[in-house]
RNA sequence: GGAGGAAUACCCAAGUCUGGCUGAAGGGGUCGGUCUUGAAAACCGAGAGGCGGGUCAAACCGCGCGGGGGUUCGAAUCCCUCUUCCUCCGCCA
């Protein structure tokens, strides 16, 4: 959520801003109107109030010296009706404005170019070489099928289309993947290690800027407003919801496994085969709360320690600036890392690392105080991939594969995989 | 699933039956000081958070005793409801 006092200081700079992201503004337009009259109806309460409070002072002094209190009684009771309509109408301009700021997408950081669609997002970097094969390079859900550690067919019977079942050393791969990982991010790079819980209310949804807008994105599980996690960010950036930190300890840094749920509304047809975009995988999240003049460094640290994962496992990448129209509802600025795919020829996203500055704080109530008795400030929160495993499992498979149909295990895995070096068919 | 109990400020905790003089006793911790070679202890002193309105900034005002709603001139205190935690019984990975 933004800053209601910075927004009515500077309406027409926040718009311009917000208008760069392709957004409807229409409802925004009402926020000049209801935010003054909030603060008319605040005025004229709380003004009655006082009176109020006053009154029952005299009220209990006269009873408690026996003396008759009708009258003032009387004339109260009246105050009491019109404190009670002014609260009723301001309780609808609340909600009213509320409504209108929960839906309103945090504005772009001033480093963000703009454009109107992904094909302005600005790439800044490479890493490896693309590797070129010798034979027909196999799409990796064929190299998976193949092999026999990917079977996409008996979880389309147990469950449905967009699951998969990993099996043998295709299990086992993606539990080297996630420990290499965490191991990585925890003793390399200073992270905590986390394993949250995989459903969240709807507050926590909230807090991180899924809700209200997104709901359709979400699976509900029963009656109960559970959500199973789209992400790890949901339940660890909450994790510190309604918290006042201590500065002295920021950042904090957390490393968090978990299954991720999506249920890929809007995307039917696409990615319909493979690991690309299924309803469920698991995922390496990086989150942090920072100091709000530390944030724009974390972002660059942040985005490192995912192109580190890469980097290890040998995988050809790429970064790209995303522009206005790429940003999302919470980012104000954000990196999205694409690992190549060589059956498709492209670079495909395997990582998003966002700067939310205190559009998330704001939202999830995540303050910090500089020292004691200093005023509490909102954090800013950041969080990247580092990374989609079901996402890296692909890239290696169908960049690491060999024209017997094997698949070659990157060095650096392969204590984690019991010594193997390459994985074979099992029959 | 059944039966009880609890939620007060950074922490512990009184007040709730018997509504008003309770922004809320007391203790701990915190901060400053005395003492000490230093520390601890003891003693003296200080401050009670947070949100909103207001202001150049203050003053000032409102809210606030888990959340929401109600009764009342007036609610930490009475009523309803929700959430969370604890104890016992049952079931269970």
């Amino acid at each position: 959520m933004l800053d209601i006092k910075y927004v009515r200081a500077h309406f027409d700079e926040v718009k311009e801003k917000l208008s760069k992201r392709g957004e409807d503004l229409a409802d925004f337009d009402r926020f000049g109107e209801l935010d003054s009259r909030r603060r008319e109806l605040i005025a004229q309460a709380e003004e009655l109030k006082a009176e109020r409070n006053a009154a029952s002072q005299q009220i209990a002094e006269m009873k408690r010296n026996k003396e008759n209190a009708d009258e003032a009684i009387k004339k109260m009771r009246e105050v009491g009706d019109r404190i009670k309509e002014l609260d009723g109408e301001l309780h609808q301009v609340e909600d009213d404005l509320q409504y209108i700021m929960m839906r309103v997408p945090n504005i772009p950081h001033d480093s963000v170019p703009v454009g109107d669609s992904e094909d302005d997002n600005v790439e800044i970097r490479r890493w490896g070489d693309v590797p070129e094969f010798g034979f027909e390079a196999k799409p990796h859900w064929e190299i998976g099928t193949d092999l026999g550690i990917l079977d996409f067919e008996r979880a389309a019977k147990t469950t449905g289309s967009r699951f998969v079942f990993y099996r043998g050393a295709g299990a086992r791969l993606e539990r080297a993947l996630a420990a290499f990982m965490l191991d990585l991010h925890t003793d390399e790079h200073g992270y905590e290690e986390m394993l949250p819980p995989f459903l969240v209310n709807r507050t926590s949804l909230t807090g991180t800027g899924q809700l209200p807008k997104f709901e359709e994105d979400a699976f509900l599980v029963g009656e109960e407003d559970y959500f199973l996690i789209p992400t790890a960010e949901v339940p660890v950036t909450n994790f510190h919801r309604d918290e006042i930190l201590d500065g002295g300890h920021l950042p904090e840094s957390y490393a968090a496994y978990s299954a991720c749920f999506r249920s890929e509304a809007g995307s039917a047809g696409r990615d319909t085969r493979g690991l690309i975009r299924q309803h469920q995988f698991n995922k390496v999240e990086l989150v942090h709360f920072v100091k709000p003049e530390e944030s724009y460094d974390m972002l660059e640290k942040l985005t490192g320690h995912a192109e580190k994962v890469l980097q290890l496992l040998g995988l050809p990448y790429r970064v790209l600036k995303m522009c206005t129209a790429d940003l999302g509802f919470t980012a104000a600025k954000k990196y999205d890392i694409e690992v190549w795919i060589p059956t498709q020829g492209v670079y495909r996203e395997i990582s998003s690392c966002s700067n939310f500055e205190d559009f998330q704080a704001r939202r999830a109530n995540i303050r910090f105080r500089r020292e004691q008795g200093a005023k509490p400030e909102y954090v800013h929160t950041l969080n990247g991939s580092g990374l989609a495993i079901g996402r890296t499992v692909a890239a290696l498979l169908e960049n690491y594969q060999q024209e017997d149909g094997s698949v070659l295990i990157p060095e650096v895995l392969r204590p984690y995989m019991g010594g193997k070096e390459r994985i074979v068919p099992s029959k």
